[in-house]
DNA sequence: CGCATTTGACCTGCGC
DNA sequence: GCGCAGGTCAAATGCG
């Protein structure tokens, strides 16, 4: 179902740089560097053209970033329920388990929609380990960066579901304090996240989720923020990358001290993420990747910044 | 008055 | 066994 509205837009994406330079992308596994060359010799042709179609690109991305973000949102629930039903399957049902016992350190992986090229990994928690670890509680951790302003000192963040703070403590690595809450949307769901602020940037808030929601949001999507999964976040650049869509329009100045941001270059970062994200996700265009990162590195940055002044 | 947040105390795992 | 650090509880507090 949402294959058809994400093939659709993406085909909207797809449209320019597909006419412009008509690649099989089905051939060519790892020959990514060859038709990027056929782009920028195409390029010398029609600059104009490329940057027009890379002006609409950029609008379609951002739209593309919150259909994946909802699509995110969407994957978790189903993985969610999935769960639910291969455990209730295996061990029938254990909610005789003492509920003083939380010891979750169970395998932490990062939200696996986005985790190179294995999407189908929801068979992750076999029930083989489950008279191994009779303590351990099906619980799964994600962790997401979420840029916010600094405002947001209490560390509240808007995800569709409602938090109930529980605890605070400050942590030796980093100097701001790591908060703890319990989803009280439903009376009895399992799911707590934590939230600490970055030690280097002080805008950018890590958030760690743990375990799965036993029942729905209570609106499709509600994204003050717009999160991304740390392990996009990683493999992509090799540096930490975050979104800046949210940030208010009163505050512009830029936290110098991340090094991964900086002015001027931050609408291409964003561009080559988006791409990033969008093609990591999907696993079918790993070519158009490479050619779309390869010519945003290469021209949109100068075309923006042409742009800028 | 009912609710959520705050915040120090308490618990537990882990390394030495 | 002890100390440290992370995680949780719960009484106190604030707020609508
Ligand atoms: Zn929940």
């Amino acid at each position: 179902m949402e294959s058809t509205w994400l093939k659709n837009s993406l085909d909207l994406n797809l449209n320019p740089f597909h006419h412009v330079v008509e690649v099989p992308k089905r051939e060519l596994e790892g020959d990514s560097v060859n038709f990027v060359g056929k782009l920028v010799v195409k390029e010398k042709d029609g600059h104009n053209v490329m940057a027009e179609e890379l002006n609409r690109i950029s609008s379609e991305n951002r739209k593309l970033t919150e259909m994946l973000t909802i699509m995110c949102e969407n994957y978790n629930a189903l993985r969610s329920e999935l769960m639910e039903l291969k455990n209730k399957n295996s061990e029938n049902e254990l909610v005789s388990l003492t509920p003083r016992k939380r010891k979750a350190d169970s395998e932490v992986y990062n939200n696996g929609l986005i985790n190179g090229s294995n999407v189908n990994e929801c068979s992750s928690s076999d029930e083989e380990y489950s008279y191994k670890l009779p303590k351990e509680i099906k619980s799964k951790i994600s962790t997401f960066y979420v840029q916010t302003d600094s405002s947001d000192k209490t560390l509240l963040v808007k995800d569709g579901y409602q938090w109930r703070k529980y605890g605070q403590k400050v942590t030796r690595d980093n100097p701001s304090p790591r908060a703890y809450f319990k989803c009280s949307l439903a009376p009895m769901c399992p799911v707590k996240k934590k939230v600490q602020r970055s030690a280097e940037d002080p805008s950018l808030l890590v958030v760690t989720y743990e375990g799965e929601h036993c029942h729905s949001q209570t609106s499709p999507i509600q994204h003050g923020s717009l999160m991304l999964p740390i392990s996009a976040a990683m493999g992509s650049l090799g540096s930490t990358v975050t979104l800046d869509l949210v940030r208010p329009a009163g505050s512009t100045e830029r936290p110098k001290m991340a090094p991964v941001q900086q002015g001027a270059e931050q609408a291409p970062v964003l561009q080559q993420f988006l791409v990033q994200q969008m093609a990591s996700s999907l696993t079918r265009d790993p070519n158009f990747t490479a050619a779309l990162a390869a010519a945003i590195s290469g021209r949109i940055f100068d075309n923006t910044r042409a742009e800028k002044g």
